[in-house]
RNA sequence: UGCCCUAUGGUGUAACGGUAACACAGAGGCCUCUGGAGCCUUGGUUCUGGGUUCGAAUCCUAGUAGGGCAGCCA
């Protein structure tokens, strides 16, 4: 296997801040982490850090929880607890029994609360939203303190105690943390806690009417888990300031928070809200479909954890921001790919071909290397006779002046088998190709040295009486711009590529494919690499999704 | 006209003060019964200007550029 099996990841500056602050002992282990909101399903960008938060731990031999922050009951859902559960497992992690909510703290956060209050950190607001927003100010300019600011602490523990009774409409009050309105730190100009909010939790059903806001149980959560080093993207550098405050005014165990910059991919968006909206207006099939940057995607599109735990490896972690080549992770799947998919034939568009002089009802079994990147994995029988298929794209009737495939008086090997030569096309009324009439060399037979005839193209064929009808799903990028999601003025919807599936009904595969089983890949020769759909395929209609095409030198040059 | 962060080949990541490395992509070539795989070759005045130093991608400083912050979202 090509992961590198020292369970090492590339150097990099988290690595260095966790050596010295294991140097300085100011942490003795490796807690970490992996916390999603469980409002989505999870895609590549959280492969990243999932990978960076359980491969820091097991570098260091410490231990990586699953938390959920559930702190927003109107946006969260169990079905998106189960993805994220399975998708983490299956990348190849496991929490053990470390399986966190924050939801689980809600009383511990509260009594957190109280002891804010007590010390008069903290104080019930009741002005409205708007007014909050007005006096919070903007970046450039300071904010206001409220006028609720300077209440007893008396009258806010009464109203605090009354907020989570329910004695309260949603938006009349909030608790908001007593700390500085004129920091040049947004997220310093007294924080909101708590806002009343008469709903439904999945998980502590109607237990609560007031919910924690994220910036406010994210911290102590890691802090309440003995959590060490807090991996979170850059985005909350600004709010780390804020948690080192709290945990300091609570005086509890102080977790070190650590920032790095989101994986970004061309061609691809990542924001959860606008995945959602391609499932949600049916331009995917599902969180699932295979052309969705999502764990569930790339798992049915055919990737393989370790390709992405790879991926993950090699792109690395850093603090500016990048965007990564989606080449990147088509090579680490081919990478993984080549060395254990199970080579077979498959003719995705089929021209038939008649040997003419090949006996009528003679068949033989012919040798086929099942991996030759893996000795280990065999060989098997492959059947040819008199009429075969061949792919489309390896006829051409005049053929480009580079084109190593079958034309009219040329020869070329069919893979495994003989050494044909096209006699003549033959064409229905239209002017469409029927079959075409070749000749075999039967001193040409694979493996029998009995002919030192060469010819410069192999192609790939299937006997045509005991081929398999397939199904074949060709995906390609969903989107035919760089960055769909980079321009204000148009929608990113507008960008998405219309040809990123074409569904071919008439595929022919080798028998051998007929029992192949959903999730299960092979490279389909010189075509790419396959697996069997894990939700349409059944035994009676075998649907196959192509994961990544090869890499093809033809193409490039046809395109000159 | 505030605060925070960032700046190395096309794209990423490394180099921890001693003369730029690795991967992907691109371009050449070798090899080949997958035009696959594999192998070889080929790109960088390290954002700019000053400074410190025998020596700077690394330290200081000033610019410039990019990103983040004004949800009772996370």
């Amino acid at each position: 296997m090509i992961e590198n099996t020292e369970n090492k990841m590339p150097p990099n500056f988290i690595k260095e801040i966790i050596d010295e602050d294991l140097k300085n002992n100011r942490y003795t282990k490796v807690h970490t982490r992996f916390p999603p909101e469980p409002n989505g399903y999870l895609h590549i960008g959280h492969a990243k850090s999932i990978c960076l938060n359980f491969g820091l731990a097991k570098e260091y031999a410490g231990l990586t929880n699953l938390r959920f922050d559930d702190t927003n009951p109107t946006k969260e859902d169990v079905e998106y607890v189960d993805s994220i559960k399975e998708d983490v497992k299956w990348l190849g992690f496991d929490w053990e029994d470390r399986l966190y909510f924050a939801s689980d703290y809600f009383d511990t956060l509260y009594e957190y609360a109280i002891k804010l209050i007590k010390k008069g950190k903290a104080y019930v607001d009741s002005s409205p939203f708007e007014q909050i927003k007005e006096e919070r100010g903007a970046p450039t300019k300071p904010g206001v303190e409220s006028k609720y600011r300077s209440r007893t602490i008396e009258e806010n523990l009464e109203l605090f105690q009354k907020m989570k009774a329910g004695e309260f409409e949603d938006g009349v009050h909030v608790l908001r943390a007593n700390i500085d309105m004129t920091s040049p730190n947004m997220n310093l100009r007294d924080p909101i806690l708590y806002r009343i909010r008469h709903a439904e939790h999945h998980r502590t059903g109607n237990k609560w009417c007031i919910y924690p806001m994220y910036d406010w149980a994210h911290g102590q959560s890691d802090s309440i888990e003995g959590i060490t080093h807090s991996i979170c993207t850059l985005e909350f550098e600004n709010h780390r300031p804020l948690y080192d405050w709290f945990v300091e005014q609570l005086e509890i165990h102080h977790p070190r928070q650590i920032e790095f910059a989101r994986l970004n991919l061309n061609y691809t968006i990542m924001s959860k809200r606008k995945l959602l909206r391609l499932v949600e207006e049916k331009h995917v099939s599902g969180w699932d479909d295979p052309r969705m940057p999502t764990i569930s995607g790339l798992r049915r599109r055919g990737y393989t954890p370790e390709s992405i735990r790879n991926f993950a490896d090699r792109i690395g972690v850093a603090k500016r921001d990048n965007v990564i080549d989606l080449s990147q992770l088509e090579f680490s799947i081919r990478e993984d790919l080549n060395k254990r998919a199970m080579r077979v034939m498959a003719v995705l568009n089929p021209i038939k071909v008649e040997l003419l002089n090949y006996p009528e009802n003679e068949v033989e079994q012919l040798d086929a290397i099942n991996n030759p990147e893996d000795e280990s994995m065999g060989s098997r029988k492959l059947p040819f006779s008199r009429e075969l298929f061949i792919d489309a794209d390896d006829f051409q009737e005049v053929p480009h002046k580079k084109f190593h495939r079958l034309s009219p008086g040329n020869e070329v090997r069919l893979r495994y088998a003989y050494i044909i030569k096209c006699k003549e096309v033959v064409k229905d009324a239209n002017g469409n190709i029927e079959k075409l009439l070749c000749t075999f060399d039967i001193d040409t037979k694979s493996g029998t040295g009995t002919s030192d005839k060469k010819v410069k193209g192999t192609i790939h064929w299937v006997s045509a009486k005991h081929a398999v009808n397939i199904e074949v799903r060709l995906y390609d990028r969903l989107f035919n711009v760089s960055a769909p999601d980079s321009e204000k003025n148009i929608d990113f919807i507008e960008h998405i590529n219309p040809n990123s599936l074409a569904v071919l009904k008439n595929s022919m595969a080798e028998p051998f494919l007929k029992n192949a089983k959903p999730g299960e890949r092979f490279q389909f020769e010189r075509l790419g690499y396959y697996c069997v759909d894990s939700k349409d395929s059944s035994e009676n209609k075998l649907v196959f999704n192509r994961t990544v095409t090869l890499r093809d030198s033809w193409a490039k040059i046809e395109n000159q």
